[in-house]
DNA sequence: GCCGTTTTCGGCCCGACTGTTTTCAGTCG
């Protein structure tokens, strides 16, 4: 059992008991026990089989590393097995419904013995649910709305499409006249792969004013709520976004604040109660002052809080990027003073994976070339696919070959100013061969091994099959090495930390697939592999000149985990490339 | 249940908003 699926079992067993009104406390600790363990890089199976004490790990203590060792042990945990007797899983989807939480689903399991969201929808509509103490109509018709977001819209947006809703309410936003200042907050500003929701915070002199603008926002289906300072909607696509009004002395504060992660901001706060402060979205306050008391940036023992450096200022700390706030690494590193220099866009020097109308690429090859050079790359790789994947036209040895001579061709005529590496994103067969003769992929400048088919396999014969692969001397990097597809599909099984160990030894590169479909590897395989030493290499997998730009989401994502220019392969020139894979150059 | 440079017990981030309430509980982020 790998450390993802451990953290799940923890996570659903804190939601069971959660359900059953345990001690939040003890909900929370079982919460941030899963985190860690889905953050450590090294598998508790391995740790366990060492005689390793998990309870040095942070946030682990006696219980759940009790817990840990029966999940490995048996693959399931008693007191789950338990707690499903009287708790059926369908119950907990009444918690997807907004505004039900724990306490008010619980009193609807008990009260009313309402077990899954069709009998709640009925039991609103009976309106059996009104005449339950802490309800009334009110709560019964928000609940009855709410069944149907909870049966729909259920799933994060993928951060592609976070991005058009964001450029779309920026351009709303800007056209209100006394805007003076505003950010995207939350996971969207981390950066992660999906966004839940969306979160703005916005200085002006017309606080209601901006309020009944942001109301008349085109794709808006209705107000959730609106106070004086908080205001929230919902999207016709079912999302929502919050609009979050507060005073320009308060902008970092807020900032920091409702950007998170949760964990990273209790951290902080946490930093600040030890040296007498406190820090909320208001500010950062001397515990006991004026201001403190009064909640108010005007007064006596406001310390910081208009701009989001001056809040980490305020508890001895650098100011921490964004896509770093997970509470994975970086406390550590900005109290050693070594945050790293995050890579950027403008680093990455060529694109080496894309597709043409050689295979299941919508434009031609001198098309790709041409978007490539106008995006300032100096080098791509044709990454056609294989013979074995028919459905995308894949190339059969004769057809790569031809394919190569073009190429050849056009670098005579690009006379060097830009390269075209003659390449392949060749299928790792089910049987764990090579869909393409040995001798022809001898020929390639750069090879890249993907799984498309037998993702049921067994983990153990998947993961042969990639181990063997990065053995084989042609191939340079595995592409998508996980195989999943965001809110689509789970990754096929596959024991990535054995994949990372065999790429170190075998001196091999594993992509982070930038299609912000797949984002793969994740943010946590990346780190992963950066502490094992074992390059990235950062593409798009473009089947078209468009989506040469998706090359940004998959720098985020290794912004996330943690890696500067160094880490990324294709920083290099092509010769800086040729030169590590044999052996001749470091990280 | 976890944790410790105010430490082995007593905390655990903190405020906005809503609805059902006569002063607050629940939910959310």
């Amino acid at each position: 059992m790998d450390n993802a699926k451990i953290a799940e079992r923890l996570e659903h067993l804190a939601a069971l008991l959660e359900f059953q009104g345990a001690n939040p406390f003890r909900l929370k600790a079982y919460r941030n026990g899963a985190d860690s363990i889905r953050a450590s890089s090294i598998p508790v199976a391995k740790a366990l089989a060492e005689n390793q004490d998990l309870t040095t790990w942070v946030g682990v203590g006696s219980s759940v590393a009790e817990k840990c060792r029966e999940l490995v042990d048996t693959g399931s945990l008693a007191q789950i097995d338990q707690l499903e007797q009287e708790i059926p899983p369908t119950v907990l989807d009444l918690l997807r419904v907004p505004n039900l939480g724990p306490k008010k689903a619980a009193a609807l399991f008990k009260e009313l013995g309402i077990k899954d969201l069709d009998q709640l929808k009925l039991a609103c509509e009976q309106q059996k649910v009104r005449a339950l103490k802490g309800f009334g109509a009110k709560t019964e018709q928000a609940i009855l709305e709410g069944v149907l977001i909870a049966a729909q819209a259920n799933q994060r947006m993928r951060i592609n499409d976070a991005d058009k809703v964001v450029r779309a309410l920026q351009e709303h936003l800007t056209k209100f006249e006394v805007l003076e200042r505003h950010e995207f907050a939350g996971s969207y500003r981390r950066g992660k792969e999906t966004v839940g929701d969306i979160d703005i915070l916005a200085v002006t002199s017309d606080p209601a004013g901006l309020m009944e603008h942001f109301a008349t926002f085109p794709d808006m289906s209705s107000v959730l709520a609106r106070g004086e300072t908080k205001m929230s909607i919902r999207l016709d696509t079912g999302f929502q976004v919050d609009l979050r009004i507060v005073p320009a002395v308060s902008f970092g504060a807020a900032l920091q604040y409702f950007t998170g992660s949760l964990t990273h901001n209790v951290e902080l706060r946490h930093r600040a109660k030890a040296r007498q402060l406190k820090i909320n979205e208001w500010g950062v306050f001397r515990v006991g002052s004026e201001a403190e008391l009064a909640n108010d940036p005007q007064r006596e023992g406001w310390v910081a809080g208009r701009d989001e450096a001056d809040v980490y200022a305020a508890v001895g700390l650098p100011w921490i990027d964004p896509r770093l706030r997970e509470m994975r690494d970086e406390f550590q590193w900005a109290d050693a003073n070594q945050l790293p220099r995050l890579l950027q866009t403008s680093d990455i020097r060529g694109d080496l994976h894309m597709h043409t109308t050689a295979s299941d690429g919508e434009n031609s090859l001198e098309e790709m070339v041409a978007a490539a050079r106008q995006r300032g790359l100096d080098y791509i790789a044709i990454t056609d696919h294989s013979q074995r994947v028919s459905v995308a036209g894949g190339l059969t040895p004769e057809r790569l070959l031809r394919q190569w001579d073009e190429i050849d061709r056009l670098n005579e005529r690009l006379a060097g100013e830009f390269l075209v590496l003659k390449s392949i994103e060749c299928d790792i067969l089910e049987d764990g061969r090579m869909d393409l003769p040995d001798d022809v992929l001898a020929q390639a400048d750069w090879v890249m091994a993907s799984v498309h088919f037998g993702i049921k396999q067994t983990r153990d014969e998947i993961t042969q099959r990639i181990l063997g692969a990065i053995e084989h001397p042609s191939v340079s990097a595995i592409s998508h090495p996980t195989g999943r597809l965001i809110n689509r599909r789970p990754a096929y099984e596959v024991d990535i930390p054995a994949v990372i160990e065999h790429a170190a030894k075998h001196r091999k590169i594993l992509e982070l697939n930038s299609s912000p479909k797949r984002l793969d590897l994740d943010d946590l395989h990346v780190r992963m592999a950066r502490m094992a030493g074992v390059p990235i290499v950062i593409s798009t997998d473009a089947h078209a000149v468009a989506q040469l730009e998706n090359l940004r989401f998959g720098v985020q994502q290794a912004q996330r985990g943690g890696l500067s220019a160094q880490h990324v392969i294709n920083t290099r020139s092509w010769d800086g490339i040729k030169s590590w894979l044999a052996g001749n150059a470091t990280l």
